[in-house]
RNA sequence: UGGGGUAUCGCCAAGUGGUAAGGCACCGGUUUCUGAUACCGGCAUUCGCAGGUUCGAGUCCUGCUACCCCAGCCA
């Protein structure tokens, strides 16, 4: 796999350099800890090259930890789905698989102290009251009655929560900080919440769980994390995180280090909109190659290395509110592919030529090329006989000017093969063209005619040769640039029909056996691969990851 | 109207007082048996706005403006 690791620096890499040349750290740690909620998307592709990528530039390490801290949310098989989107990605974590819940007996003595020390304590206050009692963006907040409770009875009463004897809702743990800060976070945040869910973990172990908040930091102390990396709606929670750091007794001070998430046009990345569409069956599952998934966009055909090229181009920043194009994710794929994916000719939308020159029966292979620049590529054999298909694009019956394809009179080089001349258009009952009828000119293979120049290049199939492939055309799952832009309207009102559209294509014999995920160029349509699932099952099924640049179309569109 | 952030080309983004990198997109041109690729050239007298400091400011100061985040017992 290529390992195009040119990561171009940024901020958080600048600042750990001079960290290091300072001397105030030998060995970095860094960790992604995603929330076994959902599956990984673009975004988080982003942090986990940020993450595993500062580890593998400073020869530190990075850790994989779960942040399993609501068992409501949380399923094993989502576990199981990162990990594999992780190593698919190309990164190995340091160590053991980490979670969160590996934690909590250690954080819940940790919780027990910060009572002893009079900075926590159980609140009785209902979820309405206690919000109500937090006050507004613009008002401070008021005490809980329960605020002074003695030590003695919190750590009773956080013990019982912890046997199961309340409901949910009926106490929680809070931190005894400052309810008239301008920073909500501080205003006594809660630490610890009962629910008597099923743990994917701990199983029953326990009936109240740590909030992120009094998990993650803490977590980051235990493991060593020298820089906790997230994104910048945590910013706020700084000084909650740097709070609890310095009131317990941990083992190390990580820092917190905020980015801006990223923001692509013409799709969706909040793990809860994302898993409406799969629920809903809007999609197919997680991995639907429309949606921004890792798994999704494996299945279309992204590879890793084009993700990793990605993320690089975006960069890294504080600077928020920004919208990254579709385009540049198109480019970072079909440069990738334009180097590594063998050619292949497919018919999308066939039309039945018949070469009159071609005796019945006639029969011969050409040799081509499998990559037009990569001689390890090898070659592939183009079976040439009396009828062919073409793409209904390539040909014209009344051509604009510079249409250099098929058209009544006119002659175009077939890929690989021969130059034709059409001499006879076949019309159906319904005047649609039927067929064409053209000539092979046999004195053009692997060289120009002679006093006149082709310029257009076709592809094409055998038709006795041909394989049929369902060819899946995907596109953008939205058509507008932010989907979710109108908080007071519908997302779903901007899915596009046409994400997808399926079409029974005819491609030359060397696909046959095209192993699932294969990926391939269609030569003058894109870049296609095939279906992970499909292809398994012995069908044979090709997703459209991106297609070809179209200058024709581009030129057609200024008119 | 409280707090925390961010503003450099259509988009992403370097730049940390010395005279605006790069990528994407776009526009020309060359090459081409993929209207693809590759290659060549063009693309910010100007850094949200207004003042100020300085020999010199995108970088420092002051004041505005716009946008993002925060009132989950989500992360």
């Amino acid at each position: 796999m290529s390992n195009e690791s040119t990561s171009a620096p940024n901020f958080i890499r600048n600042q750990i350099s001079e960290e290091i040349e300072a001397g105030k750290v030998d060995k970095i740690v860094t960790r992604f800890p995603p929330e076994p909620n959902g599956f990984l998307h673009i975004g988080h592709a982003k942090s986990i090259c940020l993450n595993f990528g500062l580890a593998e530039q400073f020869g530190g390490d990075c850790h994989l930890r779960f942040d399993d801290t609501n068992p409501a949310k949380e399923e094993q098989a989502y576990i199981d789905a990162i990990k594999e989107d992780l190593h698919w990605m190309g990164f190995e974590w340091a160590g053991d698989v980490r979670y969160a819940s590996d934690y909590f007996d250690q954080l819940y003595a940790w919780a027990q102290h910060l009572i002893r020390e009079g900075k926590a304590y159980v609140d009785d206050l209902s979820p309405d009251e206690i919000r109500e009692y937090r006050g507004t963006l613009t008002e401070a907040g008021r005490p809980s009655p329960y605020r002074e409770r003695s030590a003695d009875e919190s750590l009773d009463l956080l013990e019982r929560m912890k046997q199961g004897e309340f409901a949910e809702s009926e106490k929680v743990l809070r931190a005894k900080i400052d309810m008239a800060s301008p920073n909500i976070n501080l205003r006594d945040p809660i630490l610890y919440r009962i629910r008597q869910a099923n743990h994917h973990q701990t199983g029953d172990k326990w009936k109240i769980y740590p909030s992120y908040d009094f998990a993650h930091g803490q977590s980051d102390a235990i493991e060593g994390v020298t820089h906790s990396v997230c994104t910048l709606e945590f910013e706020d929670h700084r000084p909650l995180y740097e709070w609890f750091l310095d009131n317990l007794p941990v083992p190390a001070k990580p820092r917190q280090i905020e980015f801006a998430r990223l923001n692509l046009s013409y799709t969706l990345t909040s793990k809860r909109k994302l898993k409406l569409l799969v629920d809903q069956g809007i999609v197919d599952g997680w991995d639907d190659p429309r949606l921004p998934t890792i798994s999704g966009m494996r299945r279309r055909g992204y590879t890793p290395a084009s993700l990793r090229k990605f993320c690089d181009m975006i960069g890294v920043t504080r600077a928020d509110g920004g919208l990254v194009e579709i385009g540049m994710l198109y480019h970072a794929i079909r440069s990738d592919l334009e180097d590594n994916a063998p050619r292949a000719m497919c018919v999308m939308k066939p039309l039945k030529v018949v070469l009159t020159n071609v005796p019945e029966g006639h029969e011969e292979v050409f040799e081509a090329a499998g990559h037009p620049a990569r001689d390890d590529m090898g070659t592939r054999k183009l079976p040439f006989t009396r009828e062919i298909w073409i793409d209904q694009d390539d040909f014209m019956e009344e051509p604009p000017k510079k249409f250099f394809r098929l058209a009544p009179e006119k002659e175009v080089r077939l890929r690989n093969g021969y130059v034709i001349r059409c001499d006879e258009v076949v019309k159906g009952a319904d005047g649609d063209v039927s067929e064409l009828r053209c000539s092979v000119d046999f004195d053009t293979l692997g060289k120009n005619p002679e006093g006149r120049k082709v310029k257009g290049v076709i592809h094409w199939v055998s038709a006795e040769h041909g394989v049929p492939i369902e060819v899946r055309q995907y596109d953008n799952l939205f058509q507008v640039e932010v989907p979710d832009k109108d908080k007071d309207a519908d997302f779903l009102d901007h899915l596009n029909p046409e994400s997808l559209v399926i079409v029974e294509g005819i491609a030359e014999p060397s696909i046959r056996d095209a192993a699932p995920e294969a990926r391939y160029q269609f030569e003058r349509v894109g870049y296609f691969c095939a279906d992970r699932h499909a292809c398994a099952e012995g069908k044979r099924v090709f997703n459209r990851t991106v297609g070809l640049k179209d200058g024709w179309a581009k030129a057609q569109k200024k008119g």
